[in-house]
DNA sequence: CCGATTCCATACGCAAGCGTATTGACAGCT
DNA sequence: AGCTGTCAATACGCTTGCGTATGGAATCGG
């Protein structure tokens, strides 16, 4: 009768289950937010078991910051690749900002921590992959060299920046339609 | 002597001199980073002041914010509005992204603090009032209705994040040539 | 020159959050 | 069944930062 309620808890934890919780810790309420006792109840068990997976409180957040990364960037890639078209590409890596919202919203809360020292160099190390991915993509879509670069870079800075305004405050929210023909209009005005 | 050391601190406070040195730290440690007893040593005083001034910590941010938006906003409409021509006005507005640090450092600091319940709305305002004055310009410089906010927004979006990668994180600078290079490519890219 | 006001120092109490130490429960192996 | 390693609970100490209480010094109007 009461094993139905219990049963919905796993029995004991692993350090993966530590970090995908951080991760959603995080995007729910940011790097800040992320306190190893809140989390311990969340998961139905007490920081005794926290301590015995990790060290401290920095090394889950570098654990589950190097699992985002990984998977991250490895999704939408993949996704792209499938696409030969570089015009197709970048409209579909435009597109893209405005769904999945559940992956921005843990990006949008990683930026609003850019001074901290744990999460900094994972945030350089992915925008830089990024933007130069980015920058290849209006390469091949026919830009010359240094204004692929800083074509990319403007994209991605509108990105990060939508990000910001959209996702954090929301009294500056797009409406759904809103959202579709704003993103057109980035693409005409973006894609050469 | 000795009295050349002392002439350099004020002798008594006011609540202005708080709100100026507030937004000093804000700029350099973000606004998690204000804490009553380290500003009062950094005024060379303690506590027991502050508390004569303001009744927490969270009036004196809001004090100061609301010192920063006055200001901020004020400054910029003001250089703007002594050019005519609508072109020149974006010219000008995209050119002082890249100038004027200091106020730029206070932003992007802020930026940093979507979450925080004092700073939200503060920020919902500043951008809400600087895109409808972009989108104003670019209205002027004949772009049409819903053309000219969508290109305000994401004109307004690539400085936010702008302001993310390149200030708040190092490895992302660019250098000074680099920096004027861009500025006028995003120039080209944006203004009709 | 003397109250009243303004500003500040000192000394507390308190809550949050991290990390440690110790003990306990449970599983798998032999 | 008993041992061993794995995971977890409890209890504690420590630090940081906020806010309060109270007394003292400085300054100004009269």
């Amino acid at each position: 009768m009461d094993s139905s309620v219990v049963k919905l808890e796993r029995a004991r934890l692993s350090a993966d289950d530590w970090e995908k919780a951080a991760l959603e810790s995080i995007a729910e309420s940011g790097v800040g937010g992320l306190a190893v006792e809140s989390l311990a109840r969340r998961l139905g068990v007490t920081k005794g078991s926290f301590y015995w997976h990790f060290s401290n409180r920095d090394a889950l957040l570098a654990a589950a910051l190097a699992r985002w990364e990984r998977s991250d960037t490895h999704n939408l890639i993949a996704r792209i690749e499938t696409l030969t078209d570089p015009y197709e590409r970048l409209r579909e890596l435009f597109r893209a900002s405005s769904r999945d919202m559940r992956s921005h919203r843990t990006y949008a809360a990683l930026l609003t921590a850019t001074d901290h020292k744990v999460v900094a160099p994972v945030l350089e190390r992915v925008a830089a992959e990024r933007m130069g991915y980015l920058a290849r993509v209006f390469a091949q879509a026919g830009m010359k060299g240094i204004d692929a670069e800083y074509r990319a870079r403007l994209a991605y800075s509108a990105y990060v920046g939508f990000l910001q305004l959209t996702l954090q405050l929301k009294s500056l929210k797009l409406s759904n339609e809103d959202l579709e023909a704003y993103v057109e209009h980035v693409i005409g005005a973006l894609i050469p």
